[in-house]
DNA sequence: TCATCTTATCGTACATCTACGATAAACGAT
DNA sequence: ATCGTTTATCGTAGATGTACGATAAGATGA
């Protein structure tokens, strides 16, 4: 059990505030999710397969790039019957902007 | 040469936004570089050197870290003498912070 | 010139991401 | 109960990301 010495200011240089944004941003850091994200809030609410339909992608990966979404907050999926109902989440959304909008331009 | 056959939206779902917006949140996708971002705006310029000072990084890894920020536009690098002066890049930063407010909320 | 300082790059190991087909799981309808 | 529909998950292959030490490259100063 090896205790690394870190420099005087290792432990706060990297904030909480530095961890949310790089976690909403790898989010949104790939096309395909750009898209659905728009997508998805342009139809208001959409069932999975809606959105393969539309996408020049196989089911599987769309339902893991849902799934990265999900967990990052940006969008929710209810369930209906044998369907999956997703939507944009808004307040994760505003969150993600209010975040980059206080970034130092 | 195989030509695979595309949905009939496939085309245009995925859209130079979407790309663009990606690439630069992917630049922002890791906290190191998003503290590093800030770190520069708060210090305006900045040596290499006074950044790795400051991240619980390598000099190596930081340099990497700054390489990223630099291909994605949001650093730009002026060699000065033995150093590198580093600064923000306000144009790209603005451009990021456009594209996410434009996502509907 | 030579030593020193600063930064970029190389090589590398390990982790994570991205894509897909195949399959499982959950539901409605017959 | 069985079938068809829809979606999530598994397994996997290949690409990319992340971290580091070592080293190269470039500039300054002795």
């Amino acid at each position: 059990m090896k205790i690394p010495v870190l420099k005087p200011a290792a432990q706060d240089t990297v904030t909480a505030f530095d961890d949310e944004l790089a976690n909403l941003a790898r989010a949104l850091s790939h096309p395909a999710r750009v898209a659905i994200v728009r997508h998805l809030a342009a139809a208001g609410t959409c069932v999975c397969g809606q959105i393969v339909e539309v996408m020049p992608l196989a089911q599987a990966t769309v339902s893991q790039h849902l799934k990265v979404l999900k967990e990052a907050g940006f969008v929710q999926g209810e369930v209906d019957g044998p369907r999956t109902c997703y939507c944009v989440d808004p307040e994760t959304m505003k969150r993600f902007q209010s975040l980059v909008a206080s970034l130092p331009a």
